[in-house]
DNA sequence: TAAATATCTGCAAGTGGTTCGCATAATGCT
DNA sequence: AGCATTATGCGAACCACTTGCAGATATTTA
C-alpha cells in the first residue's frame, strides 16, 4: 500500500528545504497513499485516527508541501481543494458534476495540444503543469 | 462590443425556462461582453455601476443561468469562481499561478484525447463539457 | 386586465472552507 | 546544550458564497 517508506518521505521533505516534523511526514504520507485526489476534510479524518493533529496544521502542511512542489492542489468546482502527490506528469480526470466522484485516467497524453496552445499564447512561454478536467455525470448519477 | 442584443439575451433566458428580469438579463449581458472568464467580484463591480443590484442577486442569477446551461463556471484554484458564456465548445486556458492572469486559447481540440479517456473510464460513459487548465507563470511573473 | 401564484430581490445573518495571531513547543544549526 | 527559526494548537477572523424572510415582480389563469 505504502508507495514510499517513512525514510523516503523524510528525504523528500528534507530535500525540499522543509523541516521534518511528525505531522508533516504524516500529511505527505497520507496523501501519498490514496489513489484518487483527497479532500482536506477526508485527510483530517484519516490523520485524526492516528494522531492528534489540528486542522490548521493540516492546512499549513498542505500549503508548505504544495509550495515546495511535493503536492499538487486540484479544484473541481466543488468549493474545496483536493490534493495528490506531485508526479511531474499531467493529471487527467473525469469529474461527476452531481456526486463529485472523481476518476483519474492515466496513460493519455495531450502534450502536443498543450504545446500548440503555448505557441498560440501571447502571455505565456511555457508551463509548469497542466490538468484536464472532464465534467459530466457518472453512471450512478445519470 | 455586444455580441447579443437585449432581445436575443431575453430569448435565451426565456427558452431556458427562466423568468426574464432586468437583473438576470443584466448579469447574462455583462458576462457575455467580456472576452475572458470574469469573477463574481468583477461582475458585481461592473453591474453596480449601471444599476442597483445586490451581491446575493448576482450569485443567484449566476447559479440559475449556470444550471440552465447558459453560463459556464470555471475554477482556477484561486478560491473564487469565474464565469463565461456556455458555448458548447470546450474551453482551454493558460493560468498564471502567480498573478491569476488567464488567457483563453481558441482553436485547438483535444477531443480525441477526451474520447480515449472516456473509453478507459469505468465510471463514465460520456461527458458534457471539458476544460483544460494549463498552469504556469506568465511573462510578467517569470 | 386583475387576481392568483410562482419566482425574484434586498437585506442581514449564516455557512463552510481556509487562514491568521499569538503563545508555546519542537527542529536543526553551531 | 544553546539559540534562532519554524511548527503547532487554539480560537478568532476571513472570504466567497448561501439562505431565511418579507416585500416586490414576473408570469399564469380566470
Amino acid at each position: 500500500m505504502a508507495r514510499y517508506t517513512k525514510e523516503e518521505l523524510e528525504t523528500m521533505i528534507k530535500e525540499a528545504d522543509l523541516r521534518v516534523t511528525g505531522h508533516r511526514v504524516a500529511v505527505l504520507s497520507a496523501v501519498s497513499k490514496v489513489r484518487q485526489p483527497i479532500t482536506v476534510y477526508e485527510l483530517v479524518d484519516v490523520l485524526r485516527k492516528k494522531e492528534n493533529i489540528d486542522q490548521a496544521t493540516v492546512y499549513r502542511n498542505l500549503s508548505s508541501l504544495h509550495e515546495a512542489g511535493l503536492l499538487r492542489r486540484l479544484d473541481f468546482n466543488h468549493g474545496h481543494a483536493h490534493y495528490e502527490l506531485e508526479t511531474g506528469r499531467a493529471s487527467h480526470q473525469l469529474v461527476c458534476q452531481t456526486c463529485e466522484t472523481i476518476e483519474k485516467i492515466e496513460g493519455i497524453s495531450v502534450d502536443d495540444a498543450v504545446k500548440k496552445m503555448l505557441k498560440k499564447s501571447k502571455k505565456f512561454k511555457n508551463a509548469s503543469t497542466h490538468s484536464i478536467e472532464i465534467y459530466g455525470q457518472c453512471r450512478n448519477c445519470i
